[in-house]
DNA sequence: CCCAATAGTTTCTTTTTGGGTACTACCCCA
DNA sequence: TGGGGTAGTACCCAAAAAGAAACTATTGGG
């Protein structure tokens, strides 16, 4: 199972990496995953981590994480309020793939710098 | 290294899951590399197993895969014309990621069925 | 002579994504 | 009295991504 696709077993099966690049895809997302796979964090924790994101943005990259069951948001009653971001368990099994996403990124960074300098 | 940024290293120190969203992301490029994965493919065959790509979309995808280095496009000069797609090394590198991202998604996929139905 | 198949390109339009600015509410503190 | 910090909203606009449709070249086959 979930392994590539044989040629006759193409048709109308889900594929995986699709669903998965819908859920973390865009600018943001697998950024913030990857920064709550460290810690649970506040907004403008959060908001300090991701240089150049909008409060807008963040908000609401944040609101659809949610709403996928990825994040959790819990309010506390305080002044000034307090918002914490954490991930679900469900968030949490992304973990192996988001260290996998990192280091292939960084590595890709570091050997093709050349192309973009 | 390639570990969960901690604290005090969250400086100017570029976020590898940024680089490899900025490769494989989008609507198609993911799911491309996942069947090139498999298999050498020509243009038509790719395109058969991507349903709803228009033809600009899957040229467009193929030439910005190509020129990060991730696919080779070998023109055969026969008509009708035959144009081959397959995963150079550096796009082979990222099939254990693939993988990954294809077995979360189709778990998501099936846990999460009833939310969008 | 015309059609089919392959691998595109071109142009136009729509949709989605991302971003700027200003605004709110709350309370503490000086 | 007014400024700062927190966590947002609301509104508008620009840019990027995606898509639809029509067009090209080539040549073998009927």
């Amino acid at each position: 199972m979930t392994s590539v696709p044989t040629e006759n077993e193409t048709r109308q099966h889900i594929c995986g990496v699709a669903v998965s690049l819908e859920l973390i895809g865009g600018k943001w997302k697998g950024v913030i995953l990857w920064h709550l796979c460290h810690k649970t964090l506040r907004f403008s924790q959060l908001r300090r981590r991701l240089p150049g994101v909008t409060q807008k943005m963040l908000t609401q990259q944040l609101r659809e994480l949610e709403r996928d069951n990825l994040v959790n948001r819990v309010v506390y009653a305080e002044v000034p309020p307090r918002v914490e971001y954490s991930l679900t368990t469900l968030g949490r099994s992304l973990e192996p793939t988001l260290r996998q996403l990192c280091s292939w990124g960084q590595a890709y960074h570091e050997d093709y710098r050349e192309t973009s300098e």
